[in-house]
DNA sequence: AACTAATTAGACTACCTAGTCCATTTTAGG
DNA sequence: CCTAAAATGGACTAGGTAGTCTAATTAGTT
């Protein structure tokens, strides 16, 4: 019956990428249908056909890069002490918010939130809320082995992803002319892992 | 000699206080120059007498900005225990941070540091830099009188000032839907001095 | 008062924007 | 192979943009 021939998914996802990458790049105002368009290689009625406006496609872009480059697999991390369990989450965290894709997204969500804060909301539980969450429990792993002894393992894990970022992140968001050298930054985590180590040692 | 009517200086304060207002509210695309001299109540040939471009005024307001909304007055600080100057620091700069002028030029400095990398950096060396600085004195001085036990001062600054910025401006910059309450924070700073000082604890 | 530069409103250029329309071509399912 | 829908490119509307220009007005200095 359904002689309908299905749109092309192939333009379609073709269109997304082109858009999440110019949005993200520069902008939600500065990027207009047509350049992204053209980028996807796909004529104007194409993207208007598969998305109904630029504010559709604008939030199916960056919901999309919320889900895909916000993520850190805490499966990954085996548990032994807690140090070196610390410090290889805040190294491959660290890694994370500071690759391209994740800068560029919470760049665009951090200057829309108030144009389009249901976007920044699903950043903000897609990223810093998820990582908090699952950190928190691995925190409390080791508060009940009497590894730490941490009160209120929500706080803590906050305190210790910020920590981690800090300094570091701050500069590469601001794009300084002196970044800090992969040692620094090394140097810089371990010094954050340690200080929260000691700040939640357990007492004895 | 100078039969010259020198041009209106209450004018320029005009047109650079709409600006930044504008700037800092929509982002530097989003504002014509139209709607900053009809918001200062002003000729759009005397925006452009006053300030040759478009790009110049936007350089001008985003730098006067940063001369006057990141402050933070060292100097008041009393010293006295460690957990009482801190404390007392640290909510001191939450506010400051959290005041709507130092969120609107962060959030457009950190969009735009691509674009224009010299407000970034102005914006970076006239506030988190020169805050790290200050407080690492200060560190220095509990250093010394063996108060606190910190090797590297300067990162035990930009520890200390992401510890206390943490989750709560977070949630402010994206505008999420559950805020902090003033006690949740008023906690959770506390809670971060506290993370900080055990940190630093003199070893004996 | 006279001179001169600042300021004004508004027209104007040249260009970019989101979104629509339409005639044509491509393509995939039946 | 046929047909219906997808995709194309280009014209088009209606509106906004930065920046220039002009002629008239205002106001400070001498």
């Amino acid at each position: 019956m359904t002689k309908n021939r299905s749109k092309n998914e192939t333009k379609r996802k073709q269109i997304l990428a082109s858009a999440t990458h110019l949005f993200t790049e520069q902008g939600y105002a500065s990027t207009s249908m047509a350049l992204i368009a053209k980028h996807a290689d796909v004529s104007k009625q194409t993207v208007y056909s598969h998305f109904g406006s630029k504010e559709e496609l604008f939030s199916a872009a960056i919901e999309q890069k919320c889900d895909s480059s916000i993520l850190l697999d805490f499966a990954q991390v085996t548990l032994t002490d807690p140090h070196a369990t610390l410090l290889a989450i805040a190294k491959r965290f660290f890694a994370m918010i500071t690759s391209k894709e994740a800068l560029a997204v919470h760049k665009i969500c951090a200057f829309e939130a108030k144009s389009y804060p249901q976007l920044s909301e699903l950043f903000y539980q897609a990223g810093p809320e998820r990582l908090t969450a699952e950190m928190a429990k691995l925190l409390v792993e080791f508060n009940d082995k009497g590894l730490l002894s941490i009160e209120n393992p929500h706080f803590a894990a906050t305190q210790f992803l910020h920590l981690v970022k800090g300094e570091a992140w701050m500069r590469i968001e601001f794009n300084t002319q002196y970044q800090l050298s992969e040692q620094q930054i090394d140097q810089y985590i371990s010094s954050s892992v340690d200080l929260f180590l000691r700040g939640y040692a357990p007492i004895n």
